[in-house]
DNA sequence: AATGAATGAGAGTTCATTCAT
DNA sequence: TATGAATGAACTCTCATTCAT
């Protein structure tokens, strides 16, 4: 029941479809994470390439020899992202020793993947407009997950009947909007989790929610 | 108990103090729709002065006549939009005879009012970047409505004790998750609400969540 | 008989369509000739914007005010020297009093225009890929009016039957390789007209050609 | 009397100095075929050093080990084209048992070749920016046989005297122009030669013009 | 002999804003 | 109150060329 689980990603190539050096894959990782810093502190629009490329310390050019354009290298972003959000998910599920355990674990998992990755929402919020495809294949990808878990634990009773697709949303938007408020909007230095009666507030209301039996 | 009211702010019609003249409110007014449009469909950056004046159909000049600048016409349109939410929540939970109608109506009343102006939604969500502080504020109000309302249920026992906070920002997450994936993201032509099993299943979920004594 | 007659031109307007302004046009104007001498020296993709605009004293948006851009520019370039050559031709041929003489000032005609303004061979030339339709419609209107023009000789039993479309193509070949070498590529300052032996020369080639019967 | 005879030039088959190993001369001649199919098609502008390579299937460094730049690349293939037109003319002259079938089959060598090397157009017509020396070298080696043929026949009395450097160009302009029209911008697959009817009206036109006896 | 990652100047174009009218 | 021509900085992206391997 690890509900996000990821699909294998395919090894990244440059521009031009060659498979990467070992230098140019390190190249593109750090256009990557220079590009993921600037979109999550600027917005797609004001992270230009040049403050990008500045922050990975290539030239202009140089960008394009690994990515096709903003565009391109924003969705590939959110894939990335999206993709290790579900595994983060799925990793905190996979600790659970019963069900009603892993399903907490993955919420904890997902909350503690956005406090160390506060780019997850500032990326997939502006998603909106810089590319609606990406950000509605992101929600989906995770929706389904939830569907799957919460179809499961209806089947073994462990939770009442309802339609799954309403919970699944409902449960993410939970999550969206406590992150959003106790995680990004909490300032002070470092990576910070939600506390911790919030969480169990939460959960509480999410378990009485879904009719948990226990 | 209509938890957002809205307090009596005068829409703002002066420009570099001096008040407006009737043809005057008549122009800004067509620039601040010309503007809730573009803005909702192009996203910030791409909704260019140069379009918005078009669509207004007044000169480029003009607008700055009404405004200080772009920043300044998306900053007054989300407090415009917040204002227009929040009396809509405020007016469907007036109708109710009980509270728990009141309740279930100012639910309605959200969803109503996003299915008629999309541009809730898409404003909102591009606030992160180009208007933070406006996003705060928004999101703000809105859980204060819902906190005030969430501590008079549980002063007269008609939910289970809890941390109204927490509460108002799962409820706030539940509602535009759901809004967004059964309007914003439905298609086909015109304004189209939650399709009722959706909003029931929604709602049983939340008051379930809350402990609701019926 | 002026062969290449010149439909009237729409008056300019701006980008946004609106007619333009005398200062408008005024700016416009320059543009344009900034924009032909800069083809004709540096060739189309060497003329950038920034030095058109230098030239004509305007910053580089301005230019967008007045084109949609520099391929536009371009072609609107061609068919305005494509209408100044055949109007050039036309006036010429309009001076004779028999047709004889009228072909021949036509040709004459052509020739002067080309002294004064070599831009037209080098604009032209470049045509072939940066506008290639343009190219095409430029020889074709200048054809037209020849095989008009012959066809009308023909039947009057001025000149010797034949093909008029070959015969055409092979004037203007004539005509541009004769400019070319003795205009174009003579240096020395100023304009320069083909010397009156070449042209005597060439035209006695051509009557002969064209079997004219005096 | 191949009036267009080709000088016996060695092919150029060394960089800095070192002359060329088997492999080496096969990679240069696989750019140098790679760039006259992408000058052709593209422009000189257009034809970049990445598509070039790509083509040839080598990478952009090789490409410097064989040419200094671009620049002097587009020379070499200029220089190479108006050697092989000039053969395919005095090849074409070479088969005529008489100097009247000499010319023609000459003229007919011109068209043959432009028929199969549609790049040869493309490519000069672009040299009046990308490498202006070269192009008049180009028509003044072809003028340089016009001249010497028609010289040779005014000696004989098989056509008529005049001034044989106007003539050449003049037959030059004839060439190129009905070139142009009825091969280069006739479309549909493969290679096209002008039709018969438009040689021999063509044809006609230049013997009447040059008072040929016969 | 060959590679291909890296460069950085320069291209065309957009756009919020100003200001003379 | 309204205009719209003008600005110029900033943007994304391309490309001939270099050089360490």
């Amino acid at each position: 029941m690890p509900a996000w689980q990821v699909e294998n990603e395919p090894p990244p190539t440059s521009t031009r479809g060659r498979p990467l050096s070992a230098k140019g894959e390190r190249t593109r990782r750090r256009l990557l994470d220079a590009a993921e810093e600037a979109f999550a502190e600027h917005g797609y629009h004001e992270a230009s390439i040049v403050k990008i490329t500045e922050a990975a310390g290539v030239a202009q050019g140089t960008f394009y020899l690994y990515f096709e354009g903003k565009q391109q290298l924003f969705d590939e972003l959110v894939a990335d992202l999206n993709r290790r959000v579900r595994r983060a998910m799925s990793e905190g599920a996979r600790q659970g020793r019963t069900r009603a355990e892993a399903e907490r674990l993955g919420f904890k998992g997902f909350f503690r993947f956005t406090a160390e990755h506060p780019a997850l929402y500032r990326i997939i919020r502006q998603a909106e407009f810089a590319s609606p495809g990406m950000l509605q294949r992101h929600y989906r990808a995770i929706a389904d997950g939830y569907v799957a878990g919460l179809r499961a634990a209806m089947d073994d009773g462990d939770i009442a009947r309802a339609d799954p697709e309403v919970l699944a949303w409902a449960l993410m938007g939970v999550g969206e909007l406590i992150g959003m408020r106790w995680i990004l909007w909490e300032d002070g230095p470092g990576p910070r989790e939600v506390p911790d009666h919030v969480f169990e507030e939460m959960y509480a209301f999410i378990l009485r929610g879904l009719g948990a039996s226990r």
